[in-house]
DNA sequence: TATTGTTATACTCTATAACTATA
DNA sequence: TATAGTTATAGAGTATAACAATA
């Protein structure tokens, strides 16, 4: 990587050190091969894509297993279109229903199914242990305690300075 | 994150904990939202994917700016006919050229262009700066060191037991 | 027979814009 | 006017299988 790590000879003025890019190399790649292995296993065990089960795993965590399109949108990155796309594959093979909501016309409530429960159920010892596999069989207490610290700090940093959010087309007020 | 991580009452046998769970999590946004903003970047910067900077960056660093198919193809994940795609693409766009190899007929050759090499080095220093403003400003040097050390640790734990050439279709062969 | 690469094809996913309906 | 969601549509990307050519 010396070419593009380090174009020009010198103090490598505004780029990243070997340590940092080292770093940033080892994070893209562990996070494409387990986003990877996650998502074979999914699919082999359940036919869900990643999204699908985020969203499935966030009905069953939500309160009675419901949540505004919206809301679910919130987490996972899609566009709304995409939602409803994703939602329609899930509300077809009878794993959510989708009904208005009585609050708000507007609104669209989704709620997880008996079957969408049960899948989730079905599918999450695999997923979680091929998660405990790839990853944590490979660092110590030590290591999960700081990834885990570093890695949040890091989330709240991104956080604060969306990089998607940086064109709100329509909504996403700064709430000013 | 209750009714996911905890799904049973009692000492969660096979499961993650917490702190398990959460590193997990934290580490699939932030390589989320990293993977978002870099490709932004280099799609507005210089109208390429992040696969296809890759392709691009590895020629670079590769001795005379050439590289087979196959060497390509084995860094970046692709199938061959996902990299004959890309490489397409650059091809038409001048970035890159092919041509057989002297050394074996049935090799392609693919070279970086003056042109290519001139994409790289414009695209470079945003490319660089988006990762050090979203990942490396929120960390300390010590946290750098650590989180090489153990994403390089996973890493090398992950090539060792391959999750995609569990299926070898045509090829690799296990070195035997 | 095995390897290298391309092509054709089908499919999944995502994003944009236009649209409806409610607040 | 702003918000919630859907639809139509187009485009990028990926995977599979069939194929040709060389080793």
């Amino acid at each position: 990587m010396s070419g593009v790590s380090d174009p020009t000879p010198g103090p490598a003025p505004a780029g990243l050190n070997t340590e940092q890019l080292a770093a940033f190399f080892a994070l893209m790649e562990v996070s494409s091969l387990l986003q990877y292995a996650v998502d074979e296993h999914l699919r082999a065990d359940g036919d869900l894509s990643y999204v699908q089960f985020q969203i499935l795993a966030r009905l069953v965590d939500a309160s009675e297993g419901r949540l505004r399109m919206t809301d679910l949108a919130d987490g996972v990155v899609y566009s709304r279109s995409g939602l409803t796309y994703q939602a329609g594959l899930l509300d077809r093979r009878g794993l959510i229903t989708r009904s208005p909501s009585p609050d708000d016309e507007r609104s669209v409530i989704v709620s997880i199914t008996e079957a969408g429960r049960d899948l989730v159920a079905r599918v999450l010892p695999g997923h979680v242990d091929s998660i405990r596999r790839l990853l944590f069989d490979a660092m110590s207490d030590g290591d999960l305690a700081v990834l885990g610290d570093v890695l949040g700090r890091v989330r709240e940093h991104m956080r604060a300075a969306p990089p998607r959010s940086a064109r709100p087309r329509a909504g996403r007020k700064t709430s000013s």
